[in-house]
DNA sequence: AATCTCAGCGTACACTTGTACGCTAAAATA
DNA sequence: TATTTTAGCGTACAAGTGTACGCTGAGATT
């Protein structure tokens, strides 16, 4: 019971992901990747793909699913650079940035997924961006006057301008990033200040 | 010189554009639509596509052009609206909702290839975009006390906003939606308080 | 030691794809 | 009227796809 067996087939299964996200480039989406060549990539033969996954569409699943967890992780790195002082909306914007520099592909197939061809998909990343709103909706409610239902909402903005910014990122060079996430910072400001406008406890009414 | 002939070539080489949007759906990309189907569906033979376009990404790029004029022509009307006495937001908004309801394979066209594997297919997308984002800030900056830096920045928050809320409504029922199109409103109202709050001609600071 | 399990392979097959090539008939032109 | 142009067709082919099937040999189990 050494599980030299199972460890084995462990690895050329997490080959065959790596494989598949090596595959994934500006020109290269995950839904014109053939089974064959994620197989070709990995050194198996094609039919050996089936020892692993039962078709694409769960290996897909399988790689957002990596996608959303390394993501998690870098953003719980970035709520510790907060807590030792951080500005909020700097540190996050930042750290977000820099998931789209080291982890370019993991991010194209969520960007791309998002708006794909399989509901289970969308479903997928659409709950690894929930989980974001979530979280920063909760922060939000704790640290400034705003009540749950427009911390939802202002949490909801920003992590759409963030994710969108990233998008836009991708095609573009370090100076224009840099304008770019400059540009996106004011936008996160003026989303603050509104909610906390609207939102505040004490008023909750129409807008004036 | 009645042109019976040219007409004629107009006429499929539409069929074809028609033929295309058709084959488009939540499950259908223009991606993965090849050459073959769409020739099937327009009722003509795979080589005669050649008569019309050099090849897909030519028809592809046609097509981005064509829902962006749809878009604009209806973003036309909504300006018509608000001149006669209409919020602002609010008629945007309900006007966008309805490209994504009637037009809903246009606006999957843009919503896709923005994020896509051609580079032209997303530089075409993100012009039509960009032109919204532009005629936009123009407004801002002539209604409201921002000057032209921040109104452009307020802009682009906005057009992102709606465009997403957009992507999102697509999956969802009327129910859904409305929801979505209250909180959309909410936040756009956040972006417009928090830009003229920093970006007033006086006041070009830092935030407080 | 004898048996079972199963990851990986090779072969094979039925499809679909893009597109090269040459033909035809009808419209346009001269 | 005679000639040219061209939209659309059918055939043909090479390349790539997903996957069914049966085999093998090395771990695991008994």
């Amino acid at each position: 019971m050494s599980g030299v067996r199972a460890q084995q087939k462990q690895k050329t299964r997490q080959a065959l992901i790596v494989a598949a996200f090596n595959q994934l480039s500006a020109e290269h989406s995950f839904s014109n990747l053939s089974l064959r060549e994620v197989a070709r990539e990995a050194g198996i033969a094609p039919t050996s793909f089936y020892r692993h996954f039962k078709d694409m569409n769960e290996l897909g699943l399988t790689m957002v699913d990596e996608a959303g967890l390394t993501l998690r992780q870098l953003m719980r790195q970035a709520r510790r650079r907060i807590a030792s002082g951080g500005s909020v909306i700097n540190t996050s914007v930042l750290t977000f940035m820099e998931f789209i520099d080291t982890s370019s592909n993991q991010f194209r197939l969520l960007l791309r997924e998002r708006s794909g061809t399989s509901k289970a998909f969308r479903a997928a990343v659409a709950r690894e961006i929930q989980h974001f709103i979530l979280e920063l909706a909760h922060y939000l409610e704790a640290e400034t006057p705003c009540d749950a239902n427009h911390a939802y909402m202002q949490a909801e903005a920003m992590v759409t301008l963030v994710f969108n910014a990233g998008a836009d990122a991708l095609d573009q060079d370090t100076q224009q990033r840099e304008e770019l996430t400059e540009r996106l910072i004011w936008q996160l400001r003026y989303i603050a200040k509104g909610a906390n406008h609207y939102g505040t406890h004490q008023i909750n009414s129409k807008p004036s």
